[in-house]
DNA sequence: ATCCTAAATAAGTTTATTCTTATTTAGAAT
DNA sequence: ATTCTAAATAAGAATAAACTTATTTAGGAT
């Protein structure tokens, strides 16, 4: 929950604590949804100008592969989001409308894992996203796959 | 197995059958390892040399959204391959050379569906990819996350 | 066979993301 | 406190992917 938290996991794993990093880690810890890794350069860029955006992409993947970070692929034509991993947990993503849902708890288990266990493969995360209509979007369905308005989001 | 099934399924749904689609279908169907949209573009133009890449995404995706294909995200900084999608199955990814292993059957089930049924979404498919570290990137996990070779791949 | 219309395409533009390189800096060692 | 070095950053270039618009075309209707 609490910042420090990433910060510490940061250290343990050999990396070094920049203004940068604690302000991407702020700034996804205080948005109210998964933010894009645009709108987490925005924000950080009112408080430090000069932060790159190559800076935030690259510290979001850093995170991601991590595992601290959970990165939604929203497919359509939208952007990743990025959202605080806690806790772990997957997501349905309209094709249609591009919105997107949390699921509870984790789809995958232990034993789905032990394939890769025996293939000598280290698992240190997974994604998950369900793709498909939403219930606003399931009825105009015929209309193709073309994707129109943004859609509202769900925390 | 054959391509006239995935030409079959894209007139039920609606789509015309262009010269452009029948290339693609063919070029994904003869590869011997899961294709990326370059790889696919530059086949097909020794054929079709006037073929846009635009025209090679929009089909991959909307291919990859009727549930015909699966876009495989192999993250780091590797773009995206696209397998035909028989038999459905998943894949690991290692994060530090991008190579990829594709993983026998679905662990999704019904079951954990239920959610989204619940939640009035219509699931048409899903991605699942386990991150985490090939056999051969194991021992020098140490280094850091930087991504080295382009690794080998398994159909 | 010809016509018609929505869908699909090509070409060029725009945006998002990654890469390259020179510079700066965090954090360890002195 | 100063020095040192690998890691991290900024800036700008390069690439990948998506959008916009005018044109072409697949496939149904005549």
């Amino acid at each position: 929950m609490s910042n420090k938290f990433f910060i510490q996991q940061l250290k343990q794993n050999g990396y070094k604590i920049t203004p940068q990093r604690r302000a991407i880690i702020e700034a996804l810890a205080e948005a109210p949804l998964a933010p894009k890794a645009s709108e987490i350069w925005e924000k950080i860029r009112q408080k430090h100008p000069d932060i790159s955006p190559d800076t935030v992409y690259r510290n979001l993947t850093l995170l991601a592969d991590l595992g601290m970070v959970q990165q939604i692929y929203l497919r359509s034509k939208e952007t990743s989001r990025f959202e605080i991993n806690i806790p772990h947990h997957h997501h349905l993503v309209c094709l249609k409308c591009g919105c997107y849902y949390c699921l509870e708890g984790c789809l995958v288990n232990e034993q789905n894992l032990k394939a890769a266990k025996q293939k000598g493969f280290t698992v240190i995360g997974h994604a998950l996203e369900l793709y498909g209509y939403c219930l606003s979007c399931k009825e105009v369905r015929g209309e193709g796959l073309k994707r129109e308005g943004k859609g509202e989001n769900e925390s």
